[in-house]
RNA sequence: GGGGUCGUGGUGUAGCUGGUCUAACACGCUGGCCUGUCACGCCGGAGACCACGGGUUCAAAUCCCGUCGAUCCCGCCA
């Protein structure tokens, strides 16, 4: 039996240089290896390959006959080993480019691609390049949508982390579909029913009878048989929920705080995906404009000549209104919706103190498009039980949170941003598929 | 769930008031030319019985009906 030790990552990846390290290897003979994003054969003895890594792209100058031979029959996306002489040379986007080449080829590509995706734009339709997303997504645009998403998740952590809170994973498979229960998703659970998780709402709350502060990235499902540009059936929600608040406008300021604090990661360590992709950094003022869901109604009906008082929610053409009405009047594509009618918010939201009728709630609309909720939740068991009864709800379907309240909970709060939906209104796509790798609507299964 | 629009080579489109459409263009693929390309360029080539089924007509990619698929809007939500 031999007992050979594995190489260490540093080992493995010691002579090893990425595409974007060549200026630090001017004039010596290095190793890459990656995806031949594109090549060119001009004619009698010249050909140009461009090398894609993780780090970005890089051009290889091809003249050796036998190294042009050994790439014979290559196609787009073939996996190769390069060594070469770093060469400097003003021509070559970047500065640099490699010379006198060799080629290992790791994985042969022959069959060409369903469509090109080394061009700057995809010409496909969504649902073509969805069908293909394993491939498609390698190209840089694309790419380049899913290193800001994962920036943003970054961000959020980062901001909350500072703040004190603890990241905590729940359940997605439930035994009771209780927040809703006409928009879960049966499945079997050995035999028995169960659920996926909608939300983690209560077991966030939950949580905060445990750390005080916590948040969680995690997918939830909807059963919602929509079919919009803006819904998914499957989508990753950035939950917070935070004890000891004074009301709900606790939760706004540390929303507002975790929004900049995505929006500094991202500027900060996205720069060149920002740029890749046109994305200007949204404007967000230290406090963002807020406005009175009754009073946003009677503004709509004096602005926009429409009467929705009295309705108890904002169709997406009033949230468009008010929209733009923070853009111009307050610098801000941000803005908050407050105090939603309690008849359309969840049994467990606090109530207005001072109007009852309405919430310890708020929406933020991200450019006209509602990005995130939150509020005020209901803390004592006695409210619950008369929040219940009056919905018509009993206790035993919720009985496990309701012990949370039965043993002393404080006053506290949360949000939820829908990851997808910041993505797509930062970056500007016209379809939330767009920011999801492998979306799952109501009639994509695959991939 | 309700409504609108669309289905043409691998991809994206043109054609669609019926008639040399033997289906055009661009990207991709492919043969040739070019030693500085980087959305290279130039000259050739392969590849689509026009989603599927039925109907009208002398004649259907084109008009009608059905089926399937896609897409957008509304409702609902993040």
């Amino acid at each position: 039996m031999s007992c050979e030790r594995p190489l260490s990552y540093l080992e493995v990846e010691m002579d090893r240089v990425l595409s974007s390290e060549l200026a630090l290897h001017a004039g010596e003979r290095v190793r890459l290896a990656g995806w031949m994003h594109r090549i060119r054969r001009l004619g009698s003895g010249m050909v140009f390959v461009h090398l894609r890594d993780r780090s970005g792209i890089c051009q290889i100058v091809v003249e050796a006959p036998e190294a042009i031979a050994s790439l014979d029959g290559l196609l787009a996306e073939s996996v190769i080993e390069v060594e070469g002489m770093v060469a400097v040379e003003p021509q070559a986007a970047g500065g640099f480019e490699i010379h006198n080449p060799t080629f290992i080829v790791l994985s042969a590509v022959t069959d060409a691609l369903p469509f090109p995706i080394n061009k700057p734009v995809i010409n496909a339709h969504l649902d073509t390049f969805l069908d293909h997303a394993m491939v498609g997504l390698r190209a840089p645009s694309k790419q380049a949508i899913f290193r800001l998403s994962a920036a943003a998740a970054h961000g959020f952590r980062e901001a909350l982390d500072a703040q004190g809170f603890t990241e905590v994973t729940t359940p997605k498979i439930i035994g009771t579909a209780s927040e809703s229960g006409a928009n879960v998703f049966a499945i079997d659970y050995f035999g028995r029913q169960a659920y996926l998780a909608q939300s983690p709402q209560f077991y966030k709350q939950i949580m905060v009878g445990v750390f005080e502060r916590v948040y969680e990235i995690g997918p939830v499902f909807r059963a919602e048989p929509h079919q919009t540009v803006r819904h998914l059936n499957e989508y990753v929600s950035l939950d917070a929920e935070m004890g000891f608040i004074k009301d709900h406008t606790t939760v706004m300021a540390v929303l507002m705080d975790v929004i900049r604090g995505m929006l500094s990661y991202m500027a900060g360590h996205c720069s060149r995906e920002l740029e890749l992709l046109h994305v200007g950094m949204p404007l967000a003022p230290e406090v963002f404009p807020h406005v009175y869901f009754p009073d946003a109604q009677q503004w709509i009906y004096e602005h926009k000549g429409e009467d929705c008082r009295g309705e108890p929610d904002l169709a997406p053409q009033h949230e468009k209104w008010i929209g733009e009405w923070a853009k111009e009047v307050h610098d801000s594509d941000f803005v908050f919706v407050t105090g939603y009618p309690m008849v359309k918010r969840p049994f467990y939201t606090a109530p207005n103190p001072k109007d009852p009728r309405y919430s310890n709630s708020f929406d933020l609309l991200f450019r006209g498009t509602e990005l995130v909720t939150g509020g005020q939740r209901l803390n004592r068991f006695d409210d619950y039980a008369r929040a219940l009864e009056a919905r018509g709800m009993t206790q035993d379907a919720v009985a496990g949170y309701l012990e949370t309240f039965r043993f002393g909970m404080p006053p506290h709060g949360g949000f939820a941003i829908g990851l997808e939906r910041f993505v797509m209104q930062l970056v500007g796509l016209t379809n939330l598929r767009e920011a999801a790798l492998f979306p799952r609507d109501m009639e994509r299964l695959q991939p």
